[in-house]
DNA sequence: CCGATTTTGTGCACACGTTCACAAGCGTTA
DNA sequence: TAACGCTTGTGAACGTGTGCACAAAATCGG
């Protein structure tokens, strides 16, 4: 959803649609905001449900917060606060029944029904992708590919045959496509976005290193190998200086601790891990 | 999953909230630290370079901070606010000189001195990588391969051979790599980050839907499909939602608006987009 | 030399996200 | 049944990041 820049919140409508639950404990500072979960909260609402789903198939029947946070390397504070944006389907004194949680995430990530997913662009990473058949464990289908290249157009990936680009509004309507990822050269990446959102696709996973101009309905990730590297460089360039420069302030006792740190997660600006799939092989 | 006994909670060394413990609040990072750059920064920095870059190659000689927002699609105070963390390098009344930025920006990320990349996991993706030579435009040399799948020992891929993933520890002392990137089945992922963090790897990049436990010392981060995914699919659900319920708070005037939004950059949690590489092909 | 114009750099206020800490609720045991 | 221990759910403090608005440079024109 984009932020507007003059502060204009969109007209998020307080229907909140919890089964059971009735009235949520609107706590609006302002007018009608009803509950929104926060962005940071919902990629890792996606890491406990691949946890939770590990733990299931484990036969675990329920876990505490303490556990689940652990396992999925956030603290404990953080995860009940997510959890309670789902409602309360914990128990005090007990946990969390593994089943309900898992059902509840499932729900609230709109995994219930399936989203079909087409791929732009079938070069190395594009040819990847569509390999990974079936995608995360299961409920993103890759239904369609497509491609310029005259050589590739019929030519089947994975068990699909890759079509032309000019037919993405096409097929993308016919076949209700809602998932787009571009995977194509940055100066393709603009005009199969315009394909893709004619053809009324409602999200897009942009791996080419652009900055995509889309209508404000169309919602927008990028994964940007580069720019991974770059902040990994930054870190190590920072982490260098200070070694170099180190006296004085840095004593940095821990510098050098071996101990399985992992403190505030994974850093990633938000992200996360995935999901069930608990036996299956190569990483896309 | 019963606490009991199960003490699987790692050592938690100091550094910060172990449950239920009084801890020392040191605030160590306030010590001496003039300057430090938010980690949001740091991954915008990389898009201005590489819009920057671009606009270089494009003969530009200058640049207003509202130019230079409105290509990377962000607002042109964030944009002020981000290059100040690198100092004064503008002029006011005229705007920032190109070369100026684009040599503080690759400073600060520690662009001057190459990084070298090994990649573990040669299956649909670490093939991608490995092919994907000399990795964003130049910076990121991909010095090793490594696998466990004794068929594809000695191969080469990209130009160069992989080697047993026994030999990381060797090979990265050896080579000095900087940054490894992780790109096997989950199962493997912890094993693998062991031995490069034996290696002396200073930063991870992960693709395995795995949260790794590393030493304090060592950066992680990580890209999850899956993840993505179930974020956009969140979105979807919400956005099918709000059209159903949709009517009182909800008259979305805007909705379908086909402006070129993009306001507030393209969600991703602190992501952008990558640097230079003006003309090349395939992304990744 | 002065004023008009442009654009940077930043103080400030606000919104968001994280962490703390604790009351409320549940199960168990005496 | 009452008391106790455990764990959730959340109000509030805190910290970080974002956006606004304006003073401070610098250039240009007269």
């Amino acid at each position: 959803m984009a932020r507007s820049g003059n502060g204009v919140e969109p007209p998020q409508p307080p229907g909140d649609g919890a089964p059971t639950a009735e009235l949520p404990k609107v706590t609006d500072r302002a007018v009608g905001r009803a509950r929104a979960i926060p962005e940071a909260a919902v990629a890792r609402l996606a890491v406990y449900l691949r946890v939770l789903s590990a733990m299931a198939d484990q036969g675990a029947v329920t876990v505490s917060s303490e556990e689940l946070a652990s396992a999925a390397g956030v603290n404990s504070a953080k995860l009940r606060k997510d959890l309670s944006y789902l409602g309360s389907y914990g128990t005090r004194g007990v946990g969390y029944e593994v089943e309900v949680l898992v059902s509840e995430i499932e729900r609230t990530l709109g995994l219930t029904r399936k989203q079909t997913v087409a791929v732009v662009g079938i070069g190395n990473l594009g040819h990847a992708l569509a390999n990974y058949a079936g995608f995360p464990g299961r409920g993103f289908p890759v239904e369609a590919l497509f491609d310029v290249d005259p050589d590739l157009i019929g030519v089947p990936v994975g068990g699909l045959p890759v079509q032309h680009i000019d037919d993405i509004p096409k097929v993308c309507a016919q076949k209700r496509i809602a998932i787009g990822i571009i995977a194509t050269p940055p100066a393709a990446a603009q005009g199969v976005c315009d394909r893709l959102v004619a053809g009324g696709v409602q999200c897009i996973l942009n791996f080419a290193p652009v900055v995509l101009q889309v209508p404000s309905h169309v919602e927008v990730r990028k994964v940007d190998l580069a720019v991974e590297l770059q902040i990994l460089s930054f870190h190590v360039a920072r982490k260098a200086e200070q070694r170099h420069a180190g006296r004085s302030a840095a004593k940095r006792a821990e510098r050098n601790g071996r101990a399985p740190a992992n403190r505030a997660g994974q850093r990633n600006g938000g992200r996360a891990t995935a999901r069930r799939t608990p036996s299956n092989g190569e990483v896309v």
